[in-house]
DNA sequence: TTGGAAAACTAACAAGTGTTAGTTAGTTTT
DNA sequence: AAAACTAACTAACACTTGTTAGTTTTCCAA
């Protein structure tokens, strides 16, 4: 584990636990036993950690959702892969998901309209398998803008609950969330 | 309008923008074309906003879910009502809703203490409709706690979506979305 | 017209912000 | 042995933060 690692995940453990704007360099370095200076022999400045974060986040999801449309022909089959890869990134690592949900509002100005851009295409990919599932006969003629927007709602609160040596694993909130969504959508 | 309605509303406005830490006296007070130091003539200070939103809000939450408990007897048509008046009273002020969803976590730590307690209470309302409608029969058999805090995630998280001028209404919305779960839920 | 409260102002404080500059000790490379 | 690099340090800068004290202006009721 490099310094930069350790400063990292340290960074991210004060960010979910006292937000973004409420975390100072200081914190950050008194944390990892150093001066607020000595930080910047390891990262550019303060935003380097949450534009790293939300971007490393963004692209695994991408990632996740493209694999699952190079596998997977039906919309069933591809919402529940979907469901699961989306589980997977965000129970992954749970501070960084913090920051990737709630904390990219404090991108710079050019970052956030980027990260903005990326989210909207994620959406989309979703909004798409709700289309596709309309079209196969499968799913109810619900709004797929309503419905993309309610199922990523449920995806992305479980960082808010979940916990790491609890009770549920992810594979099974990705399984449990999947039948609640499924016999919302499906026809039958 | 008072003086003090006026500058809570712009504070909640900007707040919603930019964030509750990120929104200083002074950015409130020329918003309102005044100094920071006039502020303190109408309010206490910067934590009052906070506080009086989360807590306003909280009382109007908790008012809701009781009127339901007073009215209604069977599990499905609690639900209804119960997500009808949650969403009416986000939707009402989107700003005030965004402190109450995103920005708690900043209260000072004995205000924090109780506006959790009394957001486990409100949750635990909803959870016993989840359990009234299973002892019915009527209810598949969820995990109740994981029903309740899916439930609650997608309409919190209408806040982030829903335009007043847009092509949805509260009502709507509240319909379509007690559909989308109850199917979710109901054994058949 | 005047007395007094309400509401604005100016000035300042003490603390904290991210960041830069310059330096130093220790290690690695040439 | 000399040079370069790494990673820490101290000190400081320029600015912002919420808030208080004290003062002046505004405005309405008597």
């Amino acid at each position: 584990m490099t310094r930069r690692q350790e400063i990292m995940g340290t960074a991210l453990g004060l960010m979910r636990k006292k937000g973004y704007l409420n975390t100072s360099m200081r914190d950050i370095a008194s944390s990892v036993n150093m001066e607020a200076a000595s930080l910047y022999n390891h990262i550019k400045g303060k935003e380097e950690i949450l534009i790293d974060t939300c971007f490393g986040l963004a692209e695994t999801l991408e990632m996740g959702i493209k694999e699952v449309n190079d596998i997977y022909f039906n919309a069933a089959e591809k919402l529940a892969m979907a469901i699961h890869n989306h589980i997977q990134a965000l129970t992954q690592d749970l501070n960084a998901s913090h920051l990737f949900v709630h904390e990219w509002r404090h991108l710079s100005d050019d970052k956030r309209a980027q990260f903005i851009q990326r989210r909207d295409l994620y959406e989309k990919e979703f909004r798409d398998i709700v289309i596709l599932g309309f079209e196969e006969g499968e799913f109810k003629d619900v709004d797929p803008k309503f419905a993309t927007l309610t199922i990523l709602a449920s995806l992305n609160w479980v960082g808010e609950w979940y916990r790491p040596q609890g009770d549920m694993e992810p594979k099974e909130i990705a399984q449990k969330l999947t039948q609640f969504i499924l016999s919302g959508l499906q026809k039958n």
